[in-house]
DNA sequence: ATTATTGCAAAGCTTTTGCAATAGG
DNA sequence: CCTATTGCAAAAGCTTTGCAATAAT
């Protein structure tokens, strides 16, 4: 499962090793690329095939994870960090787009891509050199949109 | 300082009191509008000026604040959350551009607002009601850039 | 053989909560 | 006066860290 040779690749230039633990991290990672799993949940995932492994193992391998691309760390305010593998064949996608919606917490992926007019005025402009961006739009899902209106625009909380 | 009388009717709305301590906590976002402060940050501030506040008082009303849609809330993945106090004037200004250095940590805000194109596709292909954006772009700021010239392109940690 | 990595438990953060005292409308 | 709000201290997350044991090259 999942192209272990990548990580293999991308522990190697930095000489770090590649352990079990980091198979596995990665392998479910790879495996729920669409799920923006947490610290947590990947724990949850991992403690069924590899019970012995320790949460803090999984805190630092995503550490060093993010720290070598492999991963790209979001936050969606609701109390934890996700984490997102990047895709080993595309290096040029780093765009990341999310609805997160008010009321039920959905997050839902935008394949779209507009920013790049924006990125080239703030490189010029701020002379800054963009390396990532994030972008989050927070709103009402068309479920709860749809909800909404059954019940009258009714306000929930 | 500070439109108070805002604040009080922005209160008065949803039936919440007007405290000292709330009236205080809008004067200091107001007062320190470009600094994105945290919790901890304010409540520094604000001791100086009344000590007996507590810091979960100034939890309570970022969170009242946030609800009443006063300030919004931020995350620069440094540990905390972060304040923008939101233009009493402005309805339309829900922008909020970063420009966040890799390096130094330094945030840059943005004033363009390009994203209007991106909301609409957004809005009609996945009948998402978009209430805000935030667009968070890291890379390394002209100041580091410079710095990194300077060095040879010595990479730094 | 050496040194990085791991697991465990403890500690460190930020943030939230329970409760009696206080203060706003 | 009545109830929302506050301060304090304790609790509750999520995340990091110290250290001896273990595993990778």
């Amino acid at each position: 499962m999942g192209c272990v040779e990548f990580l293999k690749e991308k522990l190697g230039e930095r000489n770090f090793k590649l352990t079990n633990q980091r198979k596995v991290v990665f392998e479910i990672l790879t495996e729920k690329k669409e799920e923006h799993l947490s610290p947590e949940e990947i724990y949850e995932h991992i403690k069924d095939i590899y019970p012995e492994i320790g949460l803090a193992t999984i805190y630092r391998t995503l550490q060093l994870f993010e720290e070598i691309g492999l991963v790209y760390k979001l936050n969606f305010d609701d109390g934890c960090y996700r984490y997102e593998i990047l895709s080993p064949n595309n290096k040029e996608v780093h765009q990341h787009h999310h609805l997160i919606c008010k009321k039920c917490g959905k997050i839902i992926e935008v394949k779209e891509d507009l920013m790049n007019s924006l990125e080239e005025i703030i490189e010029k402009q701020y002379n800054f050199e963009i390396k990532n961006h994030i972008v989050k739009f927070t709103g009402i899902c068309s479920q709860c949109r749809n909800k909404e209106n059954n019940n009258g625009n009714r306000k929930e909380t």
